[in-house]
Parts: structure tokens; sequence; C-alpha cells
DNA sequence: CACCAGGCAAGTA
DNA sequence: TACTTGCATGGT
């Protein structure tokens, strides 16, 4: 064994289940065409608010910057820092999240002009990298802009997917693994190419439906549409 | 009252 | 590299 990842084909012949997991799931919520917002720089606002937050507290905050015509490149560069942060308080972490969302915005005037065409030109790879050095955005939240923003290919692995990887028995340890080889194990067997972004897009929003209704931390599982995988 | 929510950065060993 | 801790509101 070359490497510690191939250990009991932890990672292999994984491709059959992940998508019985696509077509249960789609089956059993019918087809969404997913983020939660109604324009790309909501996505990338409530990409950032949502961070170890329930959905429903980013709403009231989303709701309070729509309220003041916050919703824009300019509107968030031009307002001042205390008057971000009373704004979006209702999401929690606002201290740190209102300085998170200045410097991802100063980075989209620094390098794309505000400019949401451009960022969506720019290579995936090198927007990934560059995403990650802006303090507040680590991997989950650059994959979330990646995909539902700037409508890369990119999986997005978040606390619902480790969930439930490891109580359906899919990834042994799947809590603690390292987001990119969880990443990895998706984007070996569904090719992030365009045609299947659509896919990627469907496939997350599916987990965050299934994770919402069955996969919280305290187990709900009684009638998980996922308990048949067990015969797998 | 305790616990949880679609993370992340900084500190420690 | 692998853990631990602080951050904070609102719902159950």
């Amino acid at each position: 064994m070359a490497d510690k990842n191939d250990d009991f084909g932890k990672w292999e012949g994984k491709s059959d289940i992940l998508l019985k997991i696509y077509s249960i799931l789609l089956d059993k919520f019918g087809p969404m065409n997913w983020w939660p917002a109604k324009s790309d720089f909501e996505v990338m606002i409530g990409a950032i608010l949502t961070q170890n937050t329930s959905w429903k507290n980013v709403e009231k905050a989303i709701n309070n910057l729509n309220v003041h015509n916050l919703l824009s490149f300019e509107a968030i560069y031009e307002i001042d820092l205390n008057s971000l942060k009373q704004h979006i308080k209702p999401s929690g972490y606002y201290n740190q999240k209102a300085i998170k969302i200045k410097e991802f915005i100063n980075f989209t005037k620094r390098e794309y002009n505000f400019s949401l065409e451009l960022m969506k030109k720019e290579d995936v790879f090198i927007m990934r990298e560059k995403l990650l050095r802006i303090f507040g955005i680590g991997e989950e939240t650059a994959d979330s802009i990646l995909l539902y923003a700037l409508k890369k290919p990119v999986f997005v692995i978040d606390a619902y997917t480790r969930r439930i990887l490891e109580r359906h028995n899919i990834i042994k340890g799947a809590l603690k693994e390292k987001y990119e080889n969880l990443q990895r194990l998706f984007m070996k067997n569904i090719t992030p190419d365009e045609a299947n972004i659509k896919v990627y897009n469907q496939y997350h929003a599916l987990i965050v439906m299934a994770g919402k209704m069955f996969c919280k931390r305290t187990p709900l599982c009684d009638n998980c549409p996922l308990k048949e995988l067990e015969e797998m």
C-alpha cells in the first residue's frame, strides 16, 4: 500500500453506491435547482453567513441586508463595518462574519472590479486558490461559491455529507476524514465537466435536504430513504 | 436548562 | 500534522 488512503479499499468501488444515493434522494425529493437565493451575489454572502449556522438565522440576516438595499458589491463595500455587524447579527458570529464579508468584497473589487462575469470566466483551480487565501473562506465556503454562484463543477462537502457517509457505512471515519479526500471520492466517480455541474448542484442540494430531515447530529433515522443502502 | 446549526482561524504539542 | 478552542444568535 503506497498510500494510507488505499487501505481496505476505502476509496475504491464506491461508484455504484454514490449513484444509488443520488438516485434515491432524487426520487424522494425530486429535482432541485438550488441555493436558496435570488442572485449569485446573495449566494456568496449566504455562503459566508451560513458557516456553522442554521439557515433560518441566515435568512433573517439576508433579509436585513435586503431591506437596507445592501445586497450588492458596491453597497457592502461602502457600508461601515459596525453597521454591517448590526445587520447580520441574527446569523451569529457577527463580529467575525462582518470582517469576512468585507474581506471577500475587497477581494472582488481588487481582483475583478466587482464583475461577476469576470469571476465566472476565471479558471476554477486559480479561483479556488484565491478564495482560500481570503480570511474567513475555507474549503466548503469556497466550493459553495464556486459551484452555486460561479457555476463551476466542484463538489461541496459539508457536515451532512460526512454524516451520511458515516452513518450508512460508506466511508469509515467520514466525520474526521480530510475534506480533500471526501471531495475526491465524489469527483473521481462523477466527472467534473460542464455536463455534470447540474448533478453536483443537485446532489449537494439533495444531501442537505436529506440531512435536515434524517441525518442531524442527534439521529432521527426512522424513515430515512437511505436505509435500503445497507443491502449493498 | 442543554444542545444544536450547511465552518473557520489561531493556538498548542 | 493533528487536536483544541473561541466565535454567538435563535430554535427545539
